[in-house]
Parts: C-alpha cells; structure tokens; sequence
DNA sequence: CAAGTATATGCGTTTATGCTCATATAACGT
DNA sequence: ACGTTATATGAGCATAAACGCATATACTTG
C-alpha cells in the first residue's frame, strides 16, 4: 500500500466528506458520550441537551458515514462508535488545538 | 495534562471548526499539493485548476486556521504547510476510508 | 385491537458558505 | 510616475445543512 501518493478527486471528496460529518458540534457530543460505550437514543437526548429529533438525525448522519453503528433492543435503540480511528482523531486534533491555544495565551501575556 | 476528560463547549466548537476547515475538497487539494513543500498562489492555481480568486479565498481560510503559513517573497507569496498534525490527520482518515471501501467492495463480490 | 413509549422523518425556515465577477492592493521594472 | 504581474477582497447569487414542529413508524403491553 503506497503511503503518500496524490488522492484521486473521488477521494477527495470522501475525505472532504468526512471531515463534513465532524464539523458539527452536536455530533461531535454524541460521539464524546458514546465514548465510554453504547447508549440509547433518550440517554443521549439528555447527556446531549438536544432536542429528539435533532440528536435522531445527527446519528443517522453518523451511522450512515460508518462512524456509529446501530443495535435494536426492543423499542430502544442504542448506538456505538464503530470506527476506531474516531477517538486518535479527535486526540489529535485537540492536542493541535491545545498548543494553539498555548501560543495564543503566551502572546496575550508575554515575558 | 488529562487525556480523555470531556470537552466543553467552547472547546467542542473549536474542534468542529477545524474539522469544518478539512472538510472542502478545494482546500484538501491545496493541503495535498503542499505536501511536498512551499509553493505561491499562481503554481496552486495551477496545481489545483480553481480560479485564482478562489484558491486565494482558500488559502486565506486555511491560513487563518493555523493549518497553512505564509511567506512574501517580492510580487508571490508562499504557502506551506504550518501544523505538523495535518499529515497525520489525512493518513488516518484516509486509512479508515480503505477499510471501509474494501468491506464495500468485499459486499459487492462475496466469496 | 387500543394505548403508550421509543425512535425516525417530512417540511419549511433560517443561516452559513462556496463560487464567480469585478476590482482593489502590493511589489516590481522601465 | 506608469504599466505589469501576483495576490487579495467586496458584492451578489446559489446551494447545502441545521433546527423546530408536527407526525409517522416500530415495538410493547394490557
């Protein structure tokens, strides 16, 4: 498997894409309370503060993008992250963020 | 420093920002020809096929996000690549975009 | 079969963002 | 100073997506 050859513009356009169904911060909540494992639809209602519609259609979003994945329990449906590159993905961009931010408060208050 | 405390709003807001930022495929192909190096807008332009104006737009975004930094040189002014977590950002998502092509690819023609 | 609970979805509105065209700014050469 | 090249930006249009409201579907229980 090469390692840095140029991407295709259909890749692109799945990259792009992906990092489209990140840049929402409701779904980037959802993700942050499934972290500790499965949880239902009102659970993540309430852990999220959305409304139920709205917290519905983000994890379809994420389920649809292969980032969630779904298990029916009767009336419950509970939902999981189901790709393992999610959490280095968002360690990675906030330790980024982190040592912006960094640079930003030494310029606020310099020596 | 914590590694896996829950994030706040503000914080998450920041993250979605920056995944917003990565998630046009104009600009991951001005990310993409900067891989190799520094090159100043015309060459971009070039590199990229988009209109001069709009790659302009582009790289002003990227810039302001801390993913791109620039240089003046005379009459052209350089971009190149200012975070070193960009790279590894692209590697993973595009890794796990492999992964789920290939279980597509495997449906399509089971054995 | 009726009622209740959990989840999903159609629709309309609002907001954000990308793109193009035209023009502005900046730096260089004559 | 003037023209030329390289880059940036203002305005307007078009599209996409998020949100809320209402309602539909799916399953369970009595």
């Amino acid at each position: 498997m090469a390692k840095h050859r140029p991407l295709s513009e259909d890749a692109l356009q799945l990259v792009a894409a992906r990092f489209a169904v990140l840049a929402e911060p409701m779904r980037l909540r959802l993700i942050q309370a499934l972290f500790d494992g499965e949880r239902n639809v009102t659970d993540l209602v309430e852990a999220t503060g959305g409304t139920q519609a709205n917290v519905s259609r983000h994890l379809q979003t994420l389920t649809a993008a292969h980032i969630l994945a779904r298990r029916k329990e009767g009336l419950q449906v509970f939902y999981r992250i189901s790709d393992p590159t999610i959490p280095k993905l968002c360690e990675l961009v906030c330790g980024s963020l982190e040592k912006s931010l960094t640079r930003q408060i030494g310029h606020l208050a310099p020596g």
